[in-house]
DNA sequence: CAAGAGTATGTACGTGCGTACATAATCTCA
DNA sequence: TGAGATTATGTACGCACGTACATACTCTTG
């Protein structure tokens, strides 16, 4: 039976089916990922979805992927506001950018950070997305301030987002330097 | 239809459904759990499930509650063993045996507590479970070394989970030092 | 002993899933 | 211009899900 004609070919299905799925990420979280849904949310029939990936599995690792690189990308601009002097200060900023407007994506990077423990592929992402805050840190700090900032600051910004009203970023940076008292 | 005899009225069905839950979880993770998934593994059958427990979110939620329970209580026992002096090697040892021995544990914690990034039951449980480690720590040392210290383990202790092998109680304990050079 | 509460059980409904794949259209290249 | 590669599309399969609920059994209490 003759059906309506295809749509042209569109060079950036592959790309906007990927970009549906980080902003349903988003927008809903991991457990409202399906080829349906992001066929759906993308405008396209579930079979591109198909067609383009070769599995869901693989759909999220990609976005993983995505989400990973558009994390590099802003911390290599934020690491070129860092001197040793101020790094607490960008650091605590970097964090309430994060915990605020940041929140969604920051939640989906957390999200699919914890596939990692028990999948292989999504682990070995997860290992990239902890050293490229490392790295940058490291540009500026001894690498054993590096590992201790990058490690609080993952466990700060865990934390954060459990907090309403987020804290700001003085209460941030205070957490963020060694406590006055000796320990 | 005449059906086979039930089994005699088992009190402590509830609780066994439940620690099958949490033994599911830690077998499998947060994907595999669903009512035919836990009565099997339970050995009853699936009405057991939805009598017992209104739906699946709230047997999570008991699921989350008893680990909580169960870490707090472990927890307390540990928190006996603390001096100020030996804090950092303590916390070393308790992180060292959340990331070996009781790594399944540890991983289905972190599952639950993602949850509570987008449902608020789970949120106020999230909080709850970071308190309890604080609250131990601040026993032995003031508040603002107890928050420092609970929030760099937390971040640590993702962290570790993602390296192999494992690091070990000097590593750790090294790590949460504050750094040698003044930062 | 019987009534009633609590528990156990099996079935069923509607829904959605992942994935495969046959078919057809679009586009490129020789 | 036509062959072939690539992409688009709709359908279908088998499976599993959450939850409801009718029915029946077990146990307790008066």
């Amino acid at each position: 039976m003759a059906r309506t004609k295809n749509t042209p070919n569109d060079p950036d299905r592959r790309a906007r089916i990927l970009a549906a799925t980080v902003g349903l990420l988003q927008d809903e979280g991991l457990s409202a990922i399906s080829a349906r849904a992001v066929a759906t949310r993308a405008g396209v029939p579930v079979g591109s979805v198909s067609y383009h990936f070769d599995s869901v599995r693989a759909l999220l690792l990609e976005a993983a992927r995505s989400i990973i690189e558009l994390r590099e990308a802003s911390l290599t601009s934020w690491g070129q506001t860092v001197t040793a002097p101020t790094i607490h200060e960008r650091l605590a900023e970097l964090v309430h950018t994060q915990i605020t407007t940041g929140r969604a994506i920051t939640v989906v990077a957390y999200e699919l950070y914890l596939l990692g423990l028990r999948d292989g592929d999504f682990r070995a992402l997860g290992n990239e997305a902890t050293n490229v805050l490392y790295r940058q840190l490291a540009c500026h700090v001894p690498e054993a301030d590096a590992h201790h900032l990058a490690t609080l600051a993952d466990g700060l910004q865990l934390h954060s987002l459990f907090r309403t009203p987020a804290p700001g970023p003085e209460e941030l940076a205070a957490a963020l330097r060694p406590p006055a008292s000796p320990g």
